[in-house]
DNA sequence: GCCAACGTTGGC
DNA sequence: GCCAACGTTGGC
């Protein structure tokens, strides 16, 4: 089983959000990295924390599984979202996104204040310099260790 | 709201 | 294929 994060702002889709509706489908991701691991990578089972970014307290919120892998990012078809990409096309999909399942709030928020200050976290990709990818990888140590923090 | 970092676009 | 211009992300 793999470990992720994934950010979002939680004035658009937060925590809170996820476990009101359960499951949510991830769109919205038109980084090519970001599209490559949740085509790829991201396997039914795997943890996933949830990062709200863009917001007063940035930090880790929650846990999430991935409860469906990489499929076509509907929302790049539709002319009327905001995510419209005309070069994507059913045919020829350029985004994916997988399907999350609320797991768990943590007890409390971990922020990136704190995360940046253990010297554990050093190699974790989000403390890293000018690190803005949505969706990122996680060791089984980092995910361990962050957990232990609660 | 500022701005550093970084990805993408497009002219050449 | 280079690289300047531009747009976006996201912490502060």
């Amino acid at each position: 089983m793999n470990y992720w994060l994934m950010k979002s702002e939680p004035d658009v889709f937060g925590i809170d959000d996820l476990k009101k509706v359960g499951v949510e489908h991830w769109d919205g991701v038109r980084n090519y990295q970001a599209r490559n691991m949740m085509r790829d990578d991201m396997k039914k089972g795997d943890q996933v924390f949830f990062y709200h970014s863009n917001c007063k307290e940035p930090g880790i919120v929650g846990i999430a599984e991935v409860v469906r892998e990489g499929y076509p990012d509907h929302t790049a078809f539709d002319p009327e979202s905001n995510y419209h990409d005309p070069k994507s096309t059913p045919d020829n999909p350029r985004w994916y996104m997988v399907d999350l399942r609320y797991v768990r709030h943590l007890k409390r928020t971990i922020t990136l204040q704190e995360l940046k200050a253990r010297p554990e976290l050093e190699a974790f990709k989000l403390v890293q310099r000018g690190n803005r990818l949505s969706v990122m990888p996680v060791t089984a140590q980092q995910w361990a260790f962050i957990t232990g923090l609660e």
